[in-house]
DNA sequence: CCATTATTCATGAATTTTCATATAAATTCC
DNA sequence: GGAATTTATATGAAAATTCATGAATAATGG
């Protein structure tokens, strides 16, 4: 018997793996749908949402700001978010979702939804509410 | 009262949130210690090991082949790993922590257990079992 | 064995991300 | 009401990642 490896308990280790191996499938649709990962998150955060700045944005998806400012506009030029200066506060850009992009993103939605129920299908209601609930609490350390 | 977010319930959103939070401070520390996120995975992952297949590697460490091959390059430049070829299979490019390596990563590793005590300091031990038996359900779809 | 197929890694080109910094607008402070 | 400071985003250069593919070795099947 061997000293069981680091990793193999350390919590950012499980989280990325669950992470990941939650995503690995849906991606492949993700990717079916033209988009990459990072452009997946940024549809579903606007989602039903009015425009957001181009910062709070970048926080909401986990990225940085200059990412964030190319690829919203690269995804404007795919016509699946506007971009518009914020009336308010002239420095700001919002970031929009266009119809087109909300609709491929109810699409997506839903098939994460869907994705979702299936990874958890082993897990009681109640289980599934504790996980979520330690996770946002972990998450709170922000 | 409005919709909620599909986002803010997303278990997928979730788990990123959680990992980008529990990350974020010990970045700072690897980041002292000259080092990259993902280097600092790869590390972590070698420790206490014999050499890994940059395949292996690549798969543990969550990244793709490519990305890891030309990243084991620049920590065997830096001499943190060293490379050598598989006497059993040719093919093969194994990985292996350097001395000097191991003593950063071992550094590094006790440091990431005591923030991960201090993130968890609110949780009991049944709930950390819990959790992370949970996270080590999720992953295990892979 | 030899030919065929599969596996493993490396590499070049294209894309994306990051870092540092610039620019512009808002805020604060005499 | 400016001057100085802070905030928000854009951008260019550098670095890292990805995609597609190539090269080398191993395994398989007549």
């Amino acid at each position: 018997m061997s000293a069981p490896r680091f990793v193999d308990d350390y919590l950012g280790y499980l989280l990325g793996q669950a992470n990941h191996a939650l995503f690995k499938d849906f991606e492949a649709v993700v990717r079916e749908a033209g988009l990459s990962s990072l452009e997946w998150r940024v549809l579903a955060t606007l989602s039903g949402q009015p425009g957001l700045p181009v910062g709070q944005l970048a926080h909401e998806v986990l990225s940085q700001q200059p990412t964030v400012t190319k690829l919203v506009q690269r995804l404007a030029a795919q016509g699946w978010v506007s971009l518009l200066s914020d009336p308010g506060d002239q420095r700001r850009t919002l970031v929009a979702i266009t119809p087109a992009g909300q609709k491929k993103a109810s699409t997506l939605i839903e098939q994460a939804r869907q994705h979702e129920a299936h990874t958890l299908r082993g897990l009681s209601a109640a289980d599934i509410t504790r996980l979520k609930r330690q996770l946002r609490r972990l998450a709170q350390a922000d």
